[in-house]
DNA sequence: CACCTTTTGTGAAAGATTTCTCTGTCATTT
DNA sequence: AAATGACAGAGAAATCTTTCACAAAAGGTG
């Protein structure tokens, strides 16, 4: 119990439950078993009751879990039960789709804050962001104590974005150039770059 | 050796370790080691070593791995020494950057047809895309043997998208929708959704 | 109320993955 | 030509993760 050296392959499965249970939810259930999250998610129930047990009891034996209260549970745990706020870097297709996409503000994170590097685009609107300037970087994470960012620049200026984030105070980067970024410990750092994901299913075709 | 059961895990670090040794290229670098890749990635030397071990001997003992050379091997492991059709079913602004993103073409792997349901896209110009009826999945995917599909809808069609695309051949689908797809064995699929990830590192704020 | 069914939580066992450690090879230096 | 240092490959050991299997609890049923 208690978030000591809990095993981080199983935060990674948190977030995957607590999406199958808003579904559930949506769905007009109340009350839900690990087997039936397990057909859904395709891990087997004794996995989801194990991670769970990591965290505290949260079921009820001969009935399964009370949706709504496990949910609440999990986002406590996931400390998603708040509102986050988020910096954007780069502001070209990719960033302008993340910069719209409505799932981040319907799961509490919202981008507060756009920069781009190009001075074309410093000063114009993206959608309801106004760009702010690369440069302006470490005052306005500082100033609005941003700690999440999301970066969607060139795999060229990556590193270079990420040491100045982290400078700033930033202490969680979800990073979209496909590179691995050098962070000091305790910066936290996930990557999303499809073509790993497209390579990885070659193989097995 | 050979490519009998190779660990899952094992070939979701091969495009990590291939990305390095472009990028490594690219810096004008011939030769490289194991310790080098491993300052890198942040794995360590003995995991990188160990995988490239299930596939066959690529280095050269006290002089390292030739860059060129096992980034060719792991070319064809991944069967990315030759370039895939991708076809994209969602046009909104997820699809849009999707469709416009450069490294997939720089990567091998093509968007060859993009698809919505929105009448008032269909027959639109996205970039260089005409924008198809998503009726006509089966007979394009059919007719132009494609195997490799992206899915950039919204959660709710997700599913039934994703059953149209096996029913019509598709073989690996990289999934942006927030949701779990249930496909049968021997299709691939992979997840892309950054509410996961972002929810992963919160844990740790 | 006793019995039956369902389902959780969990220790133990099994399985998978990573790290360790050592041997042998190669290139370079003396 | 021998010595040295660097590094891959691989078996063994250690660690981590998943699955198994069962006791206990809860609710429903006759």
């Amino acid at each position: 119990m208690g978030s000591a050296d809990v095993p981080d392959i199983v935060i990674g499965r948190l977030p995957i439950y607590l999406r199958a249970l808003n579904f559930l939810l949506e769905e007009g259930k109340e009350i839900t078993a690990s087997q039936e999250l397990a057909d859904k998610l395709g891990i087997s129930s004794a996995q989801i009751r194990k991670d769970l047990s990591h965290f505290g009891e949260f079921g009820k034996q001969g009935t399964g879990y009370e949706i709504r209260y496990l949910r609440e549970q999990l986002r406590k745990i996931l400390k998603v039960d708040r509102e986050w706020d988020v910096a954007l870097v780069g502001a070209g297709d990719l960033g302008h789709a993340i910069a719209h996409y409505g799932n981040f503000d319907r799961n509490g994170f919202h981008v507060v804050a756009v920069f781009d590097h190009n001075p074309r685009k410093i000063g114009a609107k993206m959608g309801r962001f106004r760009i702010l300037d690369s440069e302006s970087i470490p005052t306005v994470i500082q100033d609005m104590g941003i700690q999440i960012a999301i970066i969607a620049v060139p795999a060229e200026s990556a590193q270079q974005v990420a040491d100045t984030l982290v400078e700033a105070g930033i202490r969680a980067i979800l990073n979209y150039a496909p590179i691995t970024l050098n962070v000091p410990p305790g910066v936290q750092v996930q990557y999303i770059d499809p073509v790993v994901y497209l390579q990885r299913m070659t193989y097995y075709l």
